[in-house]
DNA sequence: CATTAATATGCCTTGACAGGCATATGATTA
DNA sequence: TAATCATATGCCTGTCAAGGCATATTAATG
């Protein structure tokens, strides 16, 4: 399962990482948000922990789960180059760079 | 292969669409450019097409595709709620905003 | 019309992975 | 220590999709 995009690619993984986007929770918090079996849960968890998405912080024998941003980010810069399709106002600006080809830096920060 | 996600999920898709990122391609160019049988670029080109990431103006022989932007920015705009965890220069307002939730319009950027 | 160029499609095999179930591990409390 | 709660792991199975290969389709050109 390389890359961050696979992983996000599991429809379960992205309600779960969007659950963890607002708040840590516990694998048992997971679970009943989301009425996904446990072992599921678990087992979705580990991939996107090991794949650097989120980390487990342990509480009694609870583990509390959090987002890491990183691989987010990775995936976030990877759209980069495309963002000028939907952030270019003036169509005219677009279509000029299509054929002026390489300009991409779009220097302005956008984000 | 429903869901966007799922199909940037594959290596050569995403080596696709960054081609195109830049500007619109025949499949033979693209078949060139990434060294890929032209059968799989083909079949690529087919799921990204179905699945609104490009389209194609047929050129004679030619099918030239171009980048259409909807997909992404879906993609884009599930990265939202996420963007916290790396905008946030200050990182007691991040700890801050986690319980006092939503207020994530971040827009002044300095630099 | 025959040939060649450009692209698409169908079939087949193989590998990955999600889901279900049972079970293991580890921590807590009585 | 036994019982229970919380989470993780292992095995098995079905599904689905990528890649390879041959071939079909459509357009251009001689």
């Amino acid at each position: 399962m390389e890359s961050s995009f696979a992983i996000i690619g599991e429809p379960n993984r992205r309600a779960i990482l969007g659950l963890l986007a607002s708040s840590e929770r516990s694998v048992g918090e997971i679970e009943r948000c989301l009425r996904m079996p446990q072992t599921s849960v678990s087992k979705h968890l580990r991939v996107l922990r090991e794949a650097g998405f989120v980390e487990a912080r342990v509480e009694a024998q609870r583990r509390v789960y959090r987002i890491r941003p990183e691989p987010l980010r990775e995936i976030d810069a990877w759209l980069a180059p495309f963002r000028r399709f939907w952030t270019a106002r003036v169509d005219a600006l677009e279509r000029h760079l299509d054929r002026m080809s390489k300009g991409s830096k779009t220097g302005r920060g956008s984000r």
